[in-house]
DNA sequence: CGCATTTGACCAGCGC
DNA sequence: GCGCTGGTCAAATGCG
């Protein structure tokens, strides 16, 4: 919660906005064709990709790997994406990612502190004791209200040195920022931009996600996760896929000599909000590190 | 005192 | 139906 440095300030504007009901911070573009300019960077595709996963947004009823492969597949029939995702998912399966049914798992060694760290904030909710197992499985859910993502860490009984880390859900607040918005400054006139006409199924799910802001206090979420709209649906490739590649930073074969690099440079680009590492036993790398680091994989092989 | 973690109880799903 | 197993809940506990 505290901050730790300057590079969080952007950070905790957007979170502010996220979390402020009053401020309609996602807004679906009036004119697609005119917003579609306006982010035309690298594609309009990639726009217009993203527009259909907003638009299309649905009760949420939990995310699938269905949701990540579909929205993966949006973006796999344009050539610079479907080249990027497809080596960072080879990259991903390569470094131990597995997939099992809705599931991802990820087979990592630890070191140092002996814990694995993805970046975000989690809450440990249980501990079990597995069967043939002399390690317990922790429970971990993400802090976030607005999120359902929990993962699973247990250590394997072959090699006491690995890690079995399963990933189940995607952190919906991290696709928060892939929602196209039509306000380059959305703090300028909330009033008027909450209000503003468009087309009806734009005004429609505009209305389903501002439902989801008010709506998703701690309580009501705990109770009803279907008062979200998809988040997978939402989100864009890069966005799943950052789900999961922050466990691949904490690879061993990974080359985390390139942990300073463009640290700040990046975080304009791909805001988002992702959870200060505050729990002392698990987090022990910086969030902007992984955020960095996948970004540093995509622009590369992007550009 | 507030928050995170621990830990035992409870519940649901599954196989026999 | 019963027992086993995994997942979740919530009270107790620890720590800063």
């Amino acid at each position: 919660m505290e901050k730790e440095n300057d590079s969080w300030f952007e950070d905790d504007e957007l979170v502010r906005e996220l979390l402020d009901d009053e401020t309609p911070f996602f807004v679906l573009p009036e004119e697609p064709t005119d917003e579609a300019n306006r982010y035309s960077s690298p594609s309009n595709n990639e726009d217009q990709a993203t527009l259909k996963l907003v638009t299309s947004s649905a009760v949420y009823s939990g995310p699938t790997i269905e949701d990540i492969d579909n929205a993966l597949s949006v973006a796999a029939g344009q050539e610079q994406y479907s080249q990027a995702i497809s080596k960072a998912r080879i990259s991903l399966f390569e470094g131990g990612l597995g997939k099992i049914e809705n599931k991802y798992t990820l087979k990592i060694k630890s070191w140092a502190n002996g814990m694995a760290d993805d970046g975000y904030k989690w809450r440990k909710y249980g501990q079990k004791s597995i069967k043939n197992s002399p390690n317990p499985r922790s429970y971990y859910k993400c802090t976030n209200p607005r999120c359902s993502a929990k993962k699973q860490v247990e250590r394997s009984c072959d090699d006491p040195d690995t890690l079995i880390i399963t990933y189940e859900g995607l952190h919906l607040h991290f696709a928060y920022p892939y929602f196209i918005l039509n306000q380059p400054q959305p703090q300028a006139s909330p009033t008027t931009t909450k209000r503003k006409r468009t087309n009806p199924q734009a005004e429609e799910t505009k209305e389903q996600i501002l439902d989801m802001q008010q709506n998703s206090s701690p309580s009501s979420f705990s109770n009803n996760n279907t008062e979200c709209p998809s988040a997978s649906e939402a989100m864009s490739p890069q966005g799943l896929l950052e789900d999961v590649v922050p466990l691949m930073i904490r690879n061993p074969t990974g080359n985390n000599s390139n942990n300073n690099n463009n640290v700040s440079s990046n975080t304009s680009s791909c805001s988002s909000y992702r959870s200060p590492p505050t729990s002392p036993s698990s987090l022990s790398w910086s969030p902007n590190y992984s955020l960095s680091c996948f970004d540093m994989g995509i622009n590369t092989i992007i550009n």
